[in-house]
RNA sequence: GCGAGUAUGGCGGAACUGGUAGACGCGCUAGUCUUAGGAACUAGUGCCUUCGGCAUGCAGGUUCGAUUCCUGUUACUCGCACCA
């Protein structure tokens, strides 16, 4: 139609007067909660990537409302981050103004294309309305002894003065500035997340995420089994080490302790060569973190003089190193080296001239260590390790592990990769941390009744001199009374990191506007939790770790009403440019989907984005493609003038194969293919001189979730019912669905002959007459023996000939 | 290095629990209609060829039969990166 645009506004105002989409909290109806991750509004507007994303969710939110769901399909704003702040530095308009504009045209672009969101429900985490409980949330978490302050590392750029993130900072250099980032330590808070790392392993079982999804949250949650043991030191002290090789025990030659570690401090009186290493460990701060982690750098390290340590099962004295291959944060800080079978520990040996003794026998070790990834479960039998030699790496596992149990110096114990959260940002555009901090009480949190702590107006949004949020620099937010003795105290100035608005805002949806709690008990209960939960793929390690461990917590203080609120997480593949990569704008091959809407209509492009490719991979734009679809359109709409005053389906068949196809392709994700078989549809159809019109409605209903607008048109211009966003979704007829006649293949040798046509069920014997009666059967077993010949049924037939 | 994913015509991609590889769309070729351009419609379109043969990254294996299952291998993409 030429007119969409006017078509289109037509039916969005429809649905805008009708109130068509929003959920209201009925009783007696089926429920089912559609999120799809809510953008960050950039300066940029909408990307063709959230089209992809919202569409397809848009395509299982309308065929569920069709089929009697209760569907909540809501759509918010995730508006606090860096960007907004930097484009504040830089334009000195307040990011509160600038997201205010880039909400409006996201907006705008959204429901240009038709989506069927409940806008009633719509909030942004910069709210104080909402963010009010972020803040009371956090509250609970201290309340809980679940967050602290802590010492932690920070990338700091000296030129910026700025605290930058890993992202910010990738190779060690600040991405604004170009600067060398240094390390820092900075007080920070902290969640305690890694106390969830069970749990959130363990929760994996009651959902129902894809399975590269589930993967990468073990993976990032890194939990390894092994053994912590203590070792003394010689004239007095110990340390305690981890391993999940503790069968190699004998094979210690050096124990290393991270530079960063609080052990080396300690150990420091005792040092001889002070100087040395503590221009290591001054040397070592100074490395960012890519820097220290970065492969092939050697083993750099340094022997600590003047101690020794004790290994436990033979009491032979060691040496003790620095490396700052080991780190202060993970496992105890310290690690046995067994050169022989860790190829770190080998490259240290090496490299600093140590003793390497092999205790796992199998394979030559003179050029690299026999690491446990090659020697497990292979047999392999320990030597050189007293009593537990001959025995075999799996049986010397146990064996010495009840030893040092026994013995009181060793424990089974579990570690995780996964840290603690990192809670505080020097930013001003954030959730301010609604903690006061008084010389007496201590750190004492912002009463329930002065919540929410408002980000105030400020003149400068740079971070203060010494890196701290321009928070700092405001003296009336600063200095505050303290809400348990009334003395004057300080408020906290750091902010929230922008995973904190994003780890609760799918329960917010459920009750936006409940002033009283972040969100009611009853309203959980109804719509349960989230059913189907779409995002990229970028985000299904992070945010969706941070969002279930904030469930979890939450569940655990009975404040939400599952321990898992996500059922079911699926991810998108991304749209590339045209010449196949990331689109970006110094690339130059953004598409704008303005453009596209304007051009084409929001139905083409709706339908172009789900006729791509496979959903969940990636897919490079194609205009050309793009124009087919828009063909596609046109032929349905062609299609309609042939729609005669007759009921009932012209090729049952074919209508009900398709209603099928259609039906469990869309809610398998399978969006390309579910419209392959409405195009197949319309091919047909047009064969017909004429169609009835529940040929037409039918396709109509079918193709309305992904093509809303131009499908109600059609359906009203032909008078075939009431609005299909007010209709039910067709059923089939699992009878009908299936051919009585069908042409199978005949093989010989496995390779086809020829086929012929049969009666379904046909039995084998017939089917085999039919075969072996076939022209090119007769040519190629002609003159040999049939060894046997294989009828599968309504499948196939192959002769095998000698 | 570890983990995950991907690999099929000129292109995007189909193919159920192993059963006619290339659905559907794009592009291309020829034709019809048009003053022309475009649109629309019709027919064709994996490769080599005479029967026929060869084809799902590469090399093997299992099977009557493999894009699909197994072993090995290569390339690319993403995530994590000295995790003891």
């Amino acid at each position: 139609m030429s007119n969409y645009t006017e078509i289109e506004k037509k039916w969005q105002k429809y649905w805008d007067d009708h109130h068509t989409f929003e959920a209201k909290e009925e009783k007696g109806k089926k429920t089912f909660y559609d999120l799809v991750e809510f953008p960050y509004p950039s300066g940029e507007g909408l990307h063709v990537g959230h089209v992809k994303g919202y569409t397809a969710q848009d395509v299982i939110a309308r065929i569920k409302r069709m089929q009697g769901y209760n569907v909540l399909y809501p759509m918010g704003w995730d508006a606090f981050g860096a960007p907004a702040e930097r484009f504040a530095i830089r334009k000195h308009i307040h990011p509160r103004e600038a997201v205010k504009r880039n909400i409006e045209t996201f907006k705008a672009q959204m429901k240009s294309i038709g989506f069927s969101f409940d806008w009633s429900r719509e909030f942004s985490t910069t709210d104080p309305e909402y963010y009010k409980w972020t803040q009371w949330q956090f509250i609970q978490f201290f309340k809980h002894d679940m967050a602290y302050k802590a010492d932690t590392k920070v990338n700091w750029c000296p030129t910026c003065k700025m605290v930058l993130s890993n992202e910010d900072s990738q190779g060690g250099v600040c991405e604004q500035c170009g600067s060398q980032v240094e390390q820092r330590t900075k007080s920070q808070w902290m969640l305690r997340m890694s106390d969830y790392a069970e749990d959130l392993l363990d929760g994996l079982k009651d959902t129902n995420f894809a399975e590269r999804v589930k993967l990468g949250q073990i993976n990032w949650i890194g939990k390894s089994e092994g053994v912590e043991f203590d070792v003394q030191i010689v004239g007095g002290g110990n340390f305690s080490v981890f391993t999940t090789c503790i069968e190699t025990i004998y094979g210690i030659t050096f124990f290393v302790l991270a530079p960063d570690g609080k052990l080396i401090q300690e150990l420091m009186p005792r040092v001889k060569n002070k100087k040395e290493v503590e221009k290591y460990i001054k040397e070592t701060s100074l490395k960012s973190t890519m820097d220290r982690t970065e492969l092939n750098k050697g083993k750099s390290g340094v022997l600590v003089e003047g101690v020794k340590a004790i290994n436990p099962v033979n009491g032979k004295e060691v040496p003790i190193y620095l490396g700052d291959f080991v780190l202060g944060d993970y496992g105890t800080g310290a690690v046995m080296a067994v050169p022989s079978h860790d190829q770190r520990d080998f490259e240290y040996a090496k490299e600093h001239d140590l003793e390497i003794i092999q205790v796992i026998d199998g394979r030559d070790i003179s050029e690299c260590a026999f690491e446990k990834g090659d020697y497990l479960g292979k047999g392999c039998k320990l030597i050189n390790s007293e009593e537990y030699s001959g025995l075999t790496v799996e049986e010397a596992k146990e064996k010495i592990t009840t030893m040092l149990e026994d013995k009181g110096i060793g424990r089974r114990v579990n570690n995780y990769k996964m840290r603690d959260w990192v809670f505080g940002r020097q930013r001003f555009w954030g959730e301010p941390i609604p903690m006061i901090h008084c010389d007496k009480c201590g750190w004492v949190p912002v009463p329930d009744s002065d919540l929410p702590v408002v980000l105030p107006d400020v003149v400068n949004y740079e971070p203060t001199e010494d890196g701290e949020s321009p928070l700092a620099a405001i003296e009336e937010f600063v200095n505050c009374k303290c809400p348990k003795c009334g003395a004057a105290a300080k408020r906290e100035t750091d902010t929230m990191p922008q995973w904190a608005g994003s780890s609760w805002y799918f329960l917010r949806y459920m009750d936006p506007h409940n002033n009283k709690e972040f969100a009611s008990m009853k309203k959980m209960k109804y719509w349960n939790r989230v059913d189907w939960y779409n995002g990229g793929m970028e985000h299904t390690a992070r945010h969706l770790l941070y969002a279930r461990f904030w469930v979890q917590f939450l569940y655990n203080i009975g404040l939400v009403p599952n321990k898992e609120m996500i059922w079911t997480r699926v991810s998108h593949g991304m749209i590339l440019g045209s010449n196949g990569e990331k689109m970006s704008k110094s690339k130059g091959n953004v598409v704008n989907p303005d453009e596209i809407v304007n051009a084409y209509g929001a139905d083409t492009l709706r339908v172009y984005e789900m006729f791509i490719g496979d959903y969940t991979q990636d897919a490079p734009w194609n205009t050309d493609s793009l124009k087919g679809c828009d063909r596609f359109l046109r032929k349905v709409e062609r299609l309609g003038e042939k729609v005669v005053d007759k009921t009932g389906y012209s090729q049952e068949v074919l209508m009900n194969k398709t209603i099928k196809k259609v039906t469990d392709d869309n809610l398998s994700m399978k969006y390309n293919t579910a419209i392959s078989a409405l195009m197949i549809l319309v091919n047909e159809l047009e064969k017909q001189d004429e169609i009835t019109k529940d040929d037409y409605r039918t396709l109509l209903i079918l193709l309305n979730p992904d093509a809303p607008h131009i499908t109600e048109e059609l359906n009203e211009k032909y008078k075939l019912g009431k609005p299909i966003c007010e209709s039910t979704w067709p059923d089939y007829d699992e009878e009908k669905i299936v051919d009585e006649a069908i042409t199978i293949a005949v093989q010989v040798n496995g390779k086809v002959r020829g086929s012929i046509d049969i009666v379904k069920d046909e039995d084998d014997e017939s089917v085999k007459a039919k075969a072996m009666k076939l022209e090119n059967v007769i040519k190629f077993t002609e003159g040999k023996e049939i060894v046997k010949t294989i009828v599968i049924k309504n499948k196939i037939v192959n002769i095998v000939v000698k």
